[in-house]
RNA sequence: GCGCGAUUAGCUCAGUUGGUAGAGCAUCUCAUUUACACUGAGAGGGUCGCAGGUUCGAGCCCUGCAUCGCGCACCA
């Protein structure tokens, strides 16, 4: 038995090397796996952003699908694991502003293009060192000579190939079209990035002509010459569908048209309103039906042009109660209530969301076009279909899985409320829209056009888009590589359930479009890890807990075992240090468990194919084995949570204080006490200890893998210092 | 408003197809030159959110309600 059993199991002195062990063998590469499997199981890494550090919810994901992983690669397949990072444009991008105001006071616009640019790219080249690092920590057994980065150039390729074909096939448009503005970012923003926060407000209701109309937003109101109200309203019956009507307004008379629309509420209010078109959704959609003029009102800082007369240039937060003071002064204002609404704010910013109408560049979801090649049931080669419709098919034939029924509904429901994609974003970090301008001229193509007097598209796309051909172009499309022949569709997702719209659906649009296939088959997905009393963990309650900090004073299996166990996949965890502490104790029982069983089996050599069993043994192997039956299972339906328990369980409570303590007396203990068994009982014991040893290492490795991986190094048998990693799972005949 | 999830021991959570309520932590009692104090033996502790229903039998299925969390849509 080797000295170091003699002490208490230290993380800290085994992880590192273990973990190099592990890489310089090559196996995380499934391509140098002995026996050369042939059944594949891909999983690709949901790339991190490269904001800075990670927390404890990567921690989870990680440990999630590297128990999969390895898991998989026990059972004799081909595992692949690819690693990667994302740019996160927006996130990033804001990111370093915010630390270049706050050290050198100086803006976007101080430092120019290419500057900030380079800045932002020094910083997410120190936060990718950082951020990989922690992966390993993790024990995470990813691939590393597959690591790719969306910024970098094959995924660029991809991006901009992905662009130009989907132009091609007229997926893609340029349109004035109601977007989320931003005007603290400066920026479009997508309606998953919006964040709806309650806004305690007044609701006035105004004289319109012979109308009362309701608004929160009187300050919005100015060039408003559209009353719209329900068909059958019978109320405003009198009035006709275009019929004009001369009112006195704000800033003096005017000439108002009135339209009828089902879009109104006609319990909302007064059922009737004016509209908008250029600062709200529904007002625009409203304007579309029936093509009405539409004007704008605030420009993009958030200031009243001069339409608004008098208060042109005030800031439209400043501006409201005078407004309402003048509207007042001339008996326009009928009554005023409290009023509690949801109010749109940007993500990343916190400013107030301000629609407007711009020239962007979106993605039709529901525009028809025939697919060249298919490989999704319902959705035949050459058929015309739309993305929206490879969206819904992909999951509803069961080519995806997802196996929790809730967050399958949760995505119907997304995708039948799916409008067209804005893809521009007004920044500066990401991948520029390969499009180029020349007088009214238009070129869309992989590289600039010949020529002089082009110039390229000053947006760049929304991140998500490259994070939707993920599962692919790590995989090196557009090229058609021999890992995207045979490796795509990958085997496993499992994203948190906060992105299952944002990305898992992109991703399947991307795949749909591009390839004719799913991006992958089954999608876990999971919770949020949060603090101990169900609080989120954020920087302004200061709660956050650094994954590594953990990893010091537990260890890494400590931290993996912890997360992995009690919680079922698709809940929430709240986060118990004490939790982890009790599976450092499990690592310490475990390596004492083995000095015990080494040390009183010493003189019997592990023998794989030993029958002589005892009666007592033949029962113990039974329930063993009865386990391991039920935990394969489990791991087949990724109900990691019940599998750890169970170990946990049978390894501390069943083998260690039932199945060792008696046989102290039947063993005895070398040196110290002589054993009472017969031989064949203490040769039948001694196999079965050294036997279960074996197959409790092997099916904890993929939770626990430092120790298990240690202690399997310095079996006696295992002469030729075999790596656990890729050991068989045991299989029970 | 629509939808999803949660509600089980003091705390954090499991509980497969319906068959006598489980774990970890915490608490209490006892043990101790012990493989391991990062220990062992044991104990207490639950109207399974509420009210109905189906069933021989419900934590689990059905209906309604309550509270909390989340998602979507927003009402001008």
């Amino acid at each position: 038995m080797h000295d170091k059993f003699l002490k208490p199991y230290n993380p800290q002195e085994t992880e590192d090397k273990i973990y190099k062990l592990w890489e310089e063998s090559g196996f995380f590469n499934p391509d140098n796996l002995p026996g050369k499997p042939t059944e594949h199981f891909t999983v690709v890494l949901p790339p991190p952003n490269v904001t800075g550090i990670l927390h404890l919810g990567h921690a989870y994901e990680d440990s999630l699908q590297d128990a999969v992983i390895r898991f998989q690669r026990m059972r004799g397949k081909k595992s692949l694991w690819i690693p990667g990072t994302d740019s996160a444009a927006i996130a990033t991008q804001a990111r370093v502003e915010k630390n270049i105001q706050k050290e050198e006071g100086k803006s976007r616009h101080d430092l120019g293009r290419e500057e900030l640019v380079k800045r932002i790219e020094k910083f997410a080249k120190e936060s990718e060192n950082t951020i990989l690092s922690q992966v390993r920590k993790m024990g995470s057994s990813l691939d590393w000579s597959r690591y790719a980065y969306t910024l970098d150039e094959t995924r660029t390729k991809a991006v901009t190939t992905a662009f130009v074909n989907m132009y091609k096939a007229g997926l893609i448009y340029q349109g004035d079209r109601i977007v989320n503005w931003d005007p603290k970012g400066q920026t479009t923003i997508s309606d998953d990035e919006i964040e709806y926060k309650e806004e305690k407000t007044k609701f006035y209701y105004l004289k319109y002509g012979p109308f009362t109309i309701g608004t929160a937003r009187p300050e919005t109101k100015f060039g408003d010459k559209y009353v719209v109200m329900y068909p059958d309203d019978a109320r405003y019956a009198e009035y006709k569908h275009g019929q004009k009507i001369e009112i006195e307004w704000i800033n003096g008379p005017l000439i108002a048209t009135v339209i009828k629309d089902t879009a109104i509420d006609m319990e909302f209010g007064t059922g009737v309103m004016t509209i908008t078109p250029w600062h709200s959704a529904v007002d625009f959609e409203i304007a579309e039906r029936h093509k009405l003029q539409r004007e704008q009102i605030i420009d993009k800082y958030g200031k009243l042009l001069a339409i608004a007369g008098e208060f042109a240039g005030t800031k439209i937060t400043d501006a409201r109660p005078k407004i309402v003071e003048k509207l007042r002064a001339k008996g326009l204002v009928v009554k005023e209530e409290d009023y509690t609404h949801n109010i749109a704010t940007a993500e990343r910013t916190g400013a107030t969301i301000e629609p407007q109408i711009m020239k962007q560049w979106w993605v039709a979801v529901n525009k028809s076009f025939a697919i060249p090649h298919s490989e999704i049931p319902g959705i035949a080669s050459g058929s015309q279909t739309t993305l929206k419709e490879i969206m819904r098919t992909a999951v509803a034939s069961g080519e995806i899985s997802i196996p929790q029924e809730g967050f399958q509904k949760a995505y119907f429901h997304w995708i039948e409320n799916l409008h067209d994609w804005c893809i521009s974003r007004q920044i500066w970090f990401g991948h520029r829209i390969p499009v180029w301008y020349r007088d009214s001229k238009i070129y869309v193509g992989l590289e600039s056009p010949k020529g002089v007097g082009w110039v390229q598209e000053a947006d760049v796309l929304d991140t998500w888009f490259s994070s939707g051909l993920w599962t692919f172009s790590t995989m090196g499309w557009p090229e058609k590589t021999k890992d995207l022949q045979t490796l795509h569709p990958t085997s496993f997702m499992s994203p948190a359930y906060e992105i299952l719209n944002l990305w898992v659906s992109r991703m399947i649009m991307m795949s749909g479009f591009h390839l004719g296939q799913v991006p992958f088959r089954t999608v876990m997905i999971h919770g949020l890890v949060r603090a101990k009393n169900g609080q989120k963990f954020s920087k302004s309650l200061n709660n956050g807990i650094d994954p590594i900090d953990m990893i010091s004073k537990y260890g890494a299996d400590a931290l993996r075992m912890g997360l992995l166990t009690g919680t079922a996949i698709g809940n929430d965890i709240n986060f118990d240090e004490n939790k982890i502490k009790g599976y450092k104790n499990f690592a310490n029982k475990l390596w004492n468990i083995t000095r015990f069983i080494l040390t009183s089996t010493e003189g019997h050599s592990f023998d794989p194919d030993f029958s002589k069993w005892t009666e007592t043994d033949k029962t113990l192997t039974a329930e063993r084995d009865a386990l391991i039956v039920d935990i394969t299972q489990e791991m087949e339906e990724y109900k990691l949570y019940l599998v750890s328990e169970k170990l946990y369980h049978y390894v501390w409570h069943t083998l260690a204080d039932k199945i060792l303590e008696e046989s102290k007396p039947l063993l005895g203990t070398p040196g110290v006490a002589e054993g009472k068994g017969t031989d064949a009982e203490k040769k039948s014991r001694a196999q079965f200890l050294l036997h279960t040893l074996h197959i409790v290492l092997k099916t904890l490795h993929p939770f626990i893998p430092f120790v298990t991986e240690e202690i399997w190094l310095t079996l006696p048998h295992n002469t030729d210092q075999k790596l656990l990693m890729v050991e068989k799972w045991p299989i029970i005949r």
